[in-house]
DNA sequence: ATGCAGTCTATAGTTACTATAGGGTCAAGC
DNA sequence: GCTTGACCCTATAGTAACTATAGACTGCAT
């Protein structure tokens, strides 16, 4: 219902992105280039106001631009069916839990060296120490 | 103890990292330049191979570069305080956790909008419709 | 008329590598 | 002695998703 126009100025205000990063969009095909004014400023309406909130969405959701592009390129057939946009939305869940369990693992590591050390000069850092005292010699290769 | 070198496929193989990335190391300063043969091969000796393994086992922890860099040249000054050492890994500590936090968050809403989904056409797929729904106009801005 | 905010293009920088091209070297087997 | 394959060398470009910078033009308010 909205046939007004407007510039980049106001698209990134109104999605929160960078005016920088909308040109970006564009450069790499993933937002359609708008119309110009006579003077070649970008003139915006409202289908790219929905499309870049949708990808702002998504991004902040995680999903790579690469799926983005998928997902709304499987927008154009609607009538298929939405298993293919399941499948992308639970292949980056599983990448993200299984990023969380790594990270996971690292904090309790590094918690661990963190609360071992009490202080004291650098020659005596526990954290130093840890990180250094395994694997101080390379393995003589039997060849 | 061990005064014997090697070239940098066997450090690759003892420090699990890839030969181009043990150049990348010594290109951006990281990694001492080692001595060269007369055929221009790097020989490496044990200091290379400690200092890579350190480098490794603090990236392993998720530390980047820049704070690896720093942690090294404190271990030039022993007699300083640990704090700054500490400081750097408590900092760092801080980061995985937020970002535990952050995933945590993506998670649980993304895997609330995959279960809502029982099939169907794209056109009706509960995940795109989703993403889609909220803020489908621009804000009006009063200016 | 002047100034400032907004817009334009083009290019380079960021992080931590990875990939490729095009070449030289070394050791083993025939 | 020659070939084959694994290893080494440099230099350059590509990756993801932007961000920063330079140099120039426009639009609007005072
Ligand atoms: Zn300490
Ligand atoms: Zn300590
Ligand atoms: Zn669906
Ligand atoms: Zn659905």
């Amino acid at each position: 219902m909205n046939t007004d126009y407007f510039t980049i100025g106001k698209l990134a205000k109104d999605t929160d992105t960078k005016v920088v990063t909308i040109r970006y969009y564009e450069s790499i095909g993933l937002l359609p280039a708008p119309l110009r004014t006579g003077h070649n400023y970008r003139l915006y309406n409202c289908d790219h106001f929905k499309r870049l909130s949708f990808i702002r969405r998504c991004r902040s959701l995680g999903f790579p631009l690469s799926q983005i592009r998928e997902i709304i390129a499987l927008t154009d057939q609607p009538d298929e069916d939405c298993q293919k946009v399941d499948k992308i939305a639970r292949g980056h869940l599983d990448i993200i839990e299984s990023k969380i369990q790594d990270l996971t693992q690292l904090a309790s590591e590094l918690r661990q060296k963190i609360t071992a050390c009490q202080g004291g000069t650098i020659a005596q850092c526990c954290i130093l120490k840890n990180l250094l005292k395994q694997n101080t010699t390379p393995i003589k290769s039997a060849s």
